[in-house]
RNA sequence: GCCGGAGUGGCGGAAUGGCAGACGCGGCGGAUUCAAAAUCCGCUGCCCGCAAGGGUGUGAGGGUUCGAGUCCCUCCUCCGGCACCA
């Protein structure tokens, strides 16, 4: 071992002196020096534009190379900034897109704001600021504290939902699903004048689009009514035969209606009858409400999860939020007081024809028509105040009191009606547990095969039929297996699935039922009462007709209120209407187009209403992907070209190959939280395949490959009884070896358990504060080493020192503390060579499968080896090592370039600050990834575990060349093995080169 | 209730059916230092043993296998989703 230098031990002795009063040597890797290079980098990055990515035909463009779309879900930008679930999945997605850039694709990485929505509203209430401009301040403070993370966005294509140039396009969309309709024979959409050129040339019955319920759609005629020849309808009946086709329309739902936000919900938004935003109870009301026709595409939203490389999980959920199932509806006819046919039927949807026969009672909803249209139907003779009383307290429920105690409520509506199958007659009940919104909102009762028919059936004395044989000692109870038809006709002795096929064709040839697909979903309730959204590119007209304005005159802008407190009412107003002055204008202000003028027969001075409700803030990111891909144009809501290159729609070759193309397409790689899973990834595909069925882009799904990061969460105390303790309750009266935690105030206690980081629990980190301790690299580190990617786990800042560890060695073994030089070695350590090469092969087939956590472990192997290499050849960098140049060094400088360019994905500030202090001036963000030579892979020889009968007894090396049986041979002739099975019968032996033997012997 | 996912040292985690605990934190011991920080070296699943060594060990129980953290069955716990959808 050298001698130091006897100024190396001075200038040690005057650092250390120095150290205690202004700190560590000047190039010293502690967070302030992070700081320098990291703000030198963001900057240098920024003025460089190195992270500008061309679209085809720009300058600097490579059509060689192929084509990476990496694409975050982009934030919400709150008023309380990045909590540090943001940077996990940014991390996780700027590393692969820095190691695309290596592997010499063309990566598109953008950002943007999803910055229209009720918690900006909400807080613009309570502090009387207007949303705009606490929106803006937010998305300053999230760029800022993004940029500090050095993450490689392309910042020249940001854009926010709210900006003008933006929504004007998620408006043009709308009109675009406005006037379009869906066409079950082609199985996609089209546009809505193809449907009118239709009816005109008389190629298709003129009758109500049959998919439209007769309460959602249009007047009270049911869906699918044959209206007349074409020519001799008039105006208003035409409109109501298109209104009811179109992919966007207004229709009298029973909706989701939370008073407290004073707006109404989607489904989507109501999770265990609250409010997704709040958790304010909601309530069902019968309201006005622009809708999607979402479930025209149930069926392509379910069946093409399928090529789609997604969570399992996600696809899953989706498919369970379609809800798929198969069975049939079936007319049951009203019967008169003499119980003679009225020619008016009640229709159920099933999923069990085959139970018919046990049909012993029916329920409808308590928003069904024949419980509201109380004359229309015969009845007997029943308590009508009573009738009255039950749908009341039934409609005023909240979705939260009907979920609790599912204690069966109801009343008979007085009607009866006939069993097809049994002839018998039966009563028609309403309750509450029948919903509206899914089959026809009336059920055929079968109490003795299902749960719920039975509680009902139980609770109000009706008759239980058995028609499905139970097994042997089968209790009271309801039976929903498999099983022999019994006390039914002619399905007698039929297995479930046999009865069902047989009844179907039975009811089918009386035409009293027909076989039926049902999805659970609900077309998507489009329309808020609030003001921090999009309007509607949409006016009424006087005689209530609503009436597109021009594409030229988008976007239509918000009108500037100063008042956009909700009034909590029972009778829901637009906030919007409260801006007068705005909504009432004229025709021509509006900017309609003269045909569309023409044909309501206004002129521009015609007064109209502009559409007082606004779109919900799903709208905006239902497709922003799209418009990243070409974010400035101005004709377009994204350039033909540029979508088909990033989107991989294919832009040449053969039909097939375009085809083909169009099924893999989508963005390559989207990245964020599982809480998105039905509702923002469901709404984006449904506006996309409409997008698609229409010509504007060119694959038919938006993202090929998603990922779910897990959640992070935080450390935080449990009682016995599991109510929760703040951190800051608690302390330790163990050892920091063996802890054991007490509740500081009452001596009890308590267990650590991992819980979501929340206010209460004081258990919050602030990212700016761990970056201004630790520095942006450390940061990154940091979360990636964490755990695998998918995983929820629990933040613990503890566990930081180990990174900024990990990058102060590997600055250490690279760079000279005092002077700030590359320590370069002179000759290459065969050793660190080696490692190299199985490190870089290592990190490089980790970042390919997002395994970042094992990809960091090997490079701190690499920095361990070459750090205590150093060491052993001299001393690291703080304890002696000026010599001239660096002459300490363990990395040849080709060496230490290699190491930079692997450690760049993850740490790419130190990373360029390296590659830099190497002699390069350029950026390594496009240097090639480095080769990895096969041969330094493999081993000569390599160790063998020896088990006698599967207990571990020797390890031995041998050869890497040996196959099965000559390692056997080699095993069992070895001097550590062969006196272990001395004297013994060798009865099997299991060699598995390069990793054990198995010796049986006795 | 139904459908997913997961249970591995004091903590985070690693492990194509093949040496359990890589790597990091924490801990213990040591070097350096007047002292500390920083840095470096060694040890660190648990139990027995002065040691050599032995036993045991991946939520519990069973099974398949030469061999199981990994595959199969039953159960327990936790997390996520759905939940009167006929």
């Amino acid at each position: 071992m050298p001698e130091k230098a006897p100024q190396d031990t001075a200038q040690h002795g005057d650092s250390s002196r120095t150290g205690t009063r202004e700190g560590a040597p000047a190039h010293r890797y502690n967070a302030k020096l992070a700081g320098e290079i990291e703000a030198k980098w963001q900057s240098r990055w920024d003025e460089r534009g190195t992270f500008v990515t061309p679209n085809p035909g720009q300058a600097g463009f490579d059509a060689k190379k192929p084509k990476f779309y990496c694409l975050d879900m982009f934030p919400y930008p709150s008023g309380a900034g990045l909590h540090v679930g943001h940077p996990e999945g940014y991390t996780a997605t700027d590393i692969i897109c820095r190691y695309k850039r290596m592997k010499g694709f063309n990566v598109l990485h953008p950002m943007g704001w999803d910055a229209f929505g009720l918690p900006a509203e909400q807080y613009a209430i309570q502090t009387g600021v207007h949303p705009a401009v606490t929106t803006r301040r937010a998305i300053d403070n999230f760029r800022r504290q993004l940029k500090r993370f050095g993450f490689s966005y392309d910042w020249t294509r940001e854009f926010g939902t709210i900006d003008e140039e933006y929504y004007r396009w998620t408006q043009w969309i709308f009109l675009k699903i406005y006037n379009a309709w869906y066409d079950p024979e082609q199985d996609r959409a089209r546009h809505i004048d193809e449907l009118i050129a239709e009816f005109e040339n008389d190629t298709r019955d003129v009758r109500l689009n049959p998919a439209a319920a007769e309460y959602t759609g249009a007047g009270d005629l049911p869906g699918g009514t044959r209206v007349g020849e074409w020519e001799t309808l008039d105006e208003e009946t035409r409109r109501m035969i298109v209104d009811s086709y179109r992919l966007a329309y207004v229709g009298m739902q029973t909706v989701n209606w939370c008073p407290k936000l004073g707006t109404a919900l989607a489904n989507e938004e109501v999770i265990d009858g609250r409010s997704e935003r709040g958790g304010f109870p909601v309530f069902r009301k019968p309201m006005r409400q622009w809708m999607f026709r979402i479930t025209a595409y149930a069926d392509r939203l379910l069946r093409d999860l399928s090529m789609l490389d997604w969570p399992e999980s996600t696809k899953t959920q989706q498919g369970e939020w379609i809800g798929k199932s198969e069975g049939a509806e079936i007319d049951f006819p009203i019967l008169d007081d003499e119980g003679e046919m009225t020619g008016v039927a009640l229709r159920v949807f099933t999923t069990r024809p085959d139970t018919i026969f046990g049909a012993t009672y029916m329920v409808v909803a308590p928003e069904h028509p024949l419980v509201d249209e109380t004359q229309e139907y015969p009845r007997r003779a029943t308590d009508e105040d009573a009738l009255r009383e039950y749908v009341r307290y039934a409609r005023n429920r909240s979705d939260v009191e009907r979920m609790e105690g599912k204690d069966k409520t109801g009343v008979f509506t007085g009607v009866m009606v006939r069993n097809p199958a049994s002839g018998e007659a039966i009563p028609v009940w309403t309750s509450d547990y029948v919903l509206i919104g899914y089959g026809t909102g009336a059920i055929m009762a079968v109490p003795a095969q299902d749960e719920r028919d039975w509680a009902f059936a139980k609770k109000f004395e009706l008759p239980i039929v058995r028609t499905v044989q139970p097994p042997e000692g089968w209790g009271d109870e309801a039976y929903t297996g498999e099983g022999p038809a019994i006390n039914s006709d002619f399905l007698n002795g039929l297995n479930v699935a046999e009865a069902k096929t047989k009844i179907i064709a039975w009811l089918q040839s009386r035409s009293q039922g027909t076989k039926r697909v049902n999805y659970r979903l609900r077309d998507w309730l489009f329309s808020r009462q609030r003001y921090w959204g999009e309007p509607f590119p949409i006016v009424w007209d006087e005689k209530g007709r609503h009436l597109p304005v021009s594409a030229d005159a988008l976007p239509v802008t918000l009108p500037e209120m100063a008042d956009y407190a909700p009034v909590e009412s029972e009778d829901p107003q637009p906030l919007l209407a409260k801006a007068e002055g705005w909504a009432r204008t004229t025709a021509g202000e509006a900017r309609m187009d003269e045909s569309v003028m023409r044909a309501a027969g206004l002129t521009p001075e015609s007064v109209v209403m502009r559409e007082t409700n606004t779109m919900p803030g799903w709208a905006g990111s239902c497709w922003y992907e799209l418009r990243y891909c070409d974010p400035r144009d101005s004709r377009r809501f994204v350039g033909r070209e540029a979508e088909r290159y990033w989107m991989g729609g294919g832009s040449s070759g053969s039909d097939d190959a375009r085809e083909d193309a169009a099924q893999r397409g989508g963005v390559d790689l989207y990245v964020g939280g599982a809480e998105h899973a039905v509702l923002h990834l469901l709404y984006a595909r449904f506006w996309h395949k409409v997008l698609f069925d229409l010509g504007e882009v060119s694959t038919p799904e938006p993202f090929h490959k998603l990922f779910h990061q897990g959640l992070i969460t935080s450390f935080a105390f449990q009682r016995e009884d599991k109510s929760l303790v703040a951190v800051d309750e608690v302390e330790n009266r163990g050892t920091d070896e063996k802890p054991a935690y007490f509740e500081t105030a009452t001596g009890t206690p308590v267990t650590q358990i991992t819980a979501k980081m929340s206010k209460s629990l004081k258990n919050v980190i602030n990212p700016d504060d761990v970056i201004a301790e630790f520095g942006a690299d450390t940061f990154r580190l940091y979360e990636m080493y964490m755990g695998p990617l998918e995983a929820s786990k629990p933040w613990n800042t503890r566990d930081i020192t180990g990174l900024s560890r990990f990058l102060a060695r590997a600055w250490r073994v690279c760079v000279d503390e005092e002077s700030g030089a590359v320590r370069l070695a002179e000759s290459a350590s065969s050793e660190i060579e080696k490692k190299l090469h199985r490190v870089i092969d290592r990190v490089g087939s980790d970042i390919e499968r997002l395994a970042f956590n094992t990809a960091i472990a090997a490079m701190i192997e690499l920095v361990n080896l070459a750090s205590s290499a150093g060491e052993k050849a001299g001393g690291a960098g703080s304890s002696g090592s000026s010599g001239p140049s660096g002459s300490w060094g363990v990395l040849t400088k080709d060496q230490m370039e290699r190491f930079a360019l692997a450690l760049a994905p993850f740490a790419p500030h130190m990373a360029e600050e390296l590659w830099e202090k190497l002699g390069h001036s350029a950026s390594l963000a496009y240097e090639a990834w480095p080769a990895v030579d096969p041969a330094m892979l493999r081993d000569d020889e390599v160790e063998v575990a020896v088990q006698i009968a599967g207990k571990l007894k020797a390890r031995i090396m041998a050869p890497t060349s040996l196959d099965a049986a000559g390692l056997e041979h080699y095993a069992l002739t070895h001097a550590d093995v062969a006196p272990l099975i001395a004297g013994k019968q060798v009865r099997k032996v299991i060699a598995v080169p390069g990793r054990l033997v198995n010796i049986i012997a006795g």
